[in-house]
DNA sequence: TTAGATGCAAACGATTTGCGCGGAA
DNA sequence: TTCCGCGCAAATCGTTTGCATCTAA
């Protein structure tokens, strides 16, 4: 089960492209400090539409040469903790993160080849938070939706 | 962020509690055979509701003297491509396990301690997958939807 | 008898942590 | 000048793998 990452996600039409000013503003009221690795992180973030794991922002070539792994780790949990990151786990070993766009999201993963397509549909899980929450007490709710399926390139390849 | 896990997932009122006979019948027909480790870990995983980390299996009194680590890694690999277990992503970072029971069943974990509890209600993504893999071209497609918050217990400490 | 399971040990990959230094505010 | 963020190195944890041995079928 060879994982590619292609990326195929299309960008979703609603969601414009946030500029890197107002994302560095939202950092700045958060209270965290306008880095060299910050920058380069947003830039990365900011033109991918679909979750990105650490080694593959680490491998980017902006980013690699100025990089160590424990200061990456510790950005995207600052950025997490903040709210301003998105953390996804996707059955991969590894998290993926995004950036918050304006609204929530849901993905397609490849079980063969791990590609992640982004879903623009309306969300089925969203209103349904509160009704966990009655349900069981817990209260804060959010959710995480991914659908796994295997996709049309690697459903070409099984069929040759 | 501790992680206790109480596990105070209630249980479904639909699934029936299925006689480990038939499991065994199952495992069979999948070609396992039929061993002692196999036993032990259907018998947990059979009155255990929410999902269940390879390190739990292995400190359950049952198991906890005859079992190597790694044998059970690859029995449970076996149960889940035989398809006679479901693996679940949680955001530990260890992935959990449960019996495919009757029907789909999704989760609310705690952000706190990592309780996870049993959802029973009916699936609002379920009817979505075929038009997942309409839009997408992927086929084959399933889902994961987990729900997150704050449970009561933790929700307490909190406010203390 | 034989393919499938196991135990042990070692490798691996993702993530975390401690510590002393450097740079943004 | 003061913290926050950084680089480096080592530790930890979950998981995988190779290999010789065992055992259910």
């Amino acid at each position: 089960m060879a994982r590619n990452h292609h990326h195929s996600a299309n960008s979703c039409k609603i969601c414009a492209e946030e500029p890197l000013d107002e994302l560095l503003a939202a950092c700045r009221a958060a209270g965290l400090r306008r880095t060299h690795l910050l920058l380069r992180v947003l830039e990365v973030l900011q033109r991918q539409t679909a979750p990105v794991s650490i080694r593959e922002l680490s491998t980017t070539r902006s980013i690699r040469d100025d990089c160590d792994p424990a200061t990456l780790y510790r950005l995207l949990q600052r950025l997490e903790t903040k709210g301003l990151v998105r953390r996804i786990g996707l059955h991969e070993r590894a998290a993926h993160y995004t950036l918050r766009r304006g609204h929530h999201h849901d993905y397609v993963v490849c079980r063969e080849c791990g590609d992640v397509a982004l879903l623009d549909m309306a969300c089925p899980a969203q209103k349904l938070e509160r009704e966990v929450s009655r349900s069981t007490g817990f209260k804060n709710v959010d959710h995480e939706l991914q659908f796994y399926g295997v996709c049309p390139k690697c459903g070409k390849k099984a069929r040759n």
